[in-house]
DNA sequence: ACATAAAGTGAATATGCCGTCATTTATTGT
DNA sequence: ACAATAAATGACGGCATATTCACTTTATGT
């Protein structure tokens, strides 16, 4: 399909991706509720008026904003999950490409932990369930990963949802610390460790 | 010391806790911003003068709130970790403490992952950076311990900040399921599985 | 019984922000 | 050059909610 957008459409598509880059930063600074649509306009250096052709309401907004991002993360796991590899490589790949993702958006996760974990009906109640929803899909995706090494003997006899949880709760331990402090605990560097961790525990 | 309050004065006291016990139920069902003094007045059934006689204002009730909790759950995990036990020992009574600890303050942790994780200078900023603090002294406590089990050869060489931050991490994995699905994901049926895997590895 | 203090009340005030819409400015086609 | 259409503007209405304070009720001591 060759998708021909007029300047103009182009011009308007720009735009909305500037507010909503805006908004991002924004968001990821001081918060959802710390945030007014005034704000987020003088920042990108439109008018209220403008926002609200661009995006229905505030809440409207972020709902792009975290699916747009959102869905091209799943993307990337999605690929490093589905390659055709042993189990302990796939499971390496898994452990680096996080890294790359976290690194390229760092300011979607301070915002997702920050308006999402645990409260379970805030408002943006259906959004937050499909986001919810991508995650548990890529943890049971990772699952079904680990149960083809469970069942050739590489893997320990376990619940491969629980050694997937698992993992995932590795890797964030690790990026929550290079969150916190990105110079003195970069992730990259830990990908050896976090993966000799995950397949052969802290004894000895 | 004999800390004799009069009947009025226990009184009080008692109110206080009423209001940080409604507080803290609505506030961890629907979030910080999403909860009036209204609301948490008239659940609370006193009036909205009532609840300013007690906290400056919004603001000194959460913060009240979360460091009062707070300070009682680090003192439980810093007695786990003061044990004078071998180094396996104490990482099994952690996690075990921690199933404990969660189980009786579900909705803190759920308020504290709303409210806090990612956003760096929310409002708050004073509390939040406590709480912070305060994990990070767990985790450093927790370092310490297995960098006595390191040094004793009972466990694998690497930076024992890692580790703890590994083992932490680890058992919040497992808490996010169990906070999820309490029915599906006893955490406390976990909690030998999580030793397991935290000692030695996925691998089989 | 009475005075004094403490606890409790809620209408009223002040603030801040979401979202509208009548109007202005820019763009396109003829 | 000139409609006609689309994009952009920002003052303003309306509403939710934090906080105050003048007042009422309850408790305490003499």
């Amino acid at each position: 399909m060759g998708e021909t957008l007029s300047r103009q459409e182009r011009e308007k598509l720009r735009h909305r991706r500037e507010i909503l880059a805006v908004a991002l930063k924004l968001f990821s600074d001081k918060g959802y509720h710390n945030v007014s649509m005034h704000e987020i306009a003088a920042s990108a250096e439109f008018s209220i008026g403008s926002l609200y052709k661009f995006f229905k309401n505030k809440e409207d907004l972020y709902r792009s904003l975290m699916m747009e991002k959102g869905e091209g993360i799943i993307q990337i796991l999605n690929d490093v999950l589905s390659q055709d590899e042993d189990v302990v490589t796939i499971i390496r790949n898994y452990i680096a490409a996080k890294a790359g993702i976290i690194t390229n958006n760092i300011e979607i996760f301070r915002l997702h932990f920050a308006e999402t974990q645990g409260a379970s009906y805030n408002i943006k109640a259906g959004l937050e369930q499909k986001m919810r929803n991508y995650h548990r899909e890529t943890i049971k995706k990772l699952a079904c990963v680990l149960e083809k090494g469970i069942r050739a003997k590489a893997l320990r006899q376990a619940d491969p949802f629980y050694l997937a949880a698992a993992l995932d709760g590795l890797t964030n331990a690790f990026l929550f610390c290079w969150l916190e402090n990105p110079d003195q605990h970069p992730y990259e560097a830990n990908v050896t460790l976090i993966t000799e961790l995950f397949l052969k525990g802290a004894l000895e």
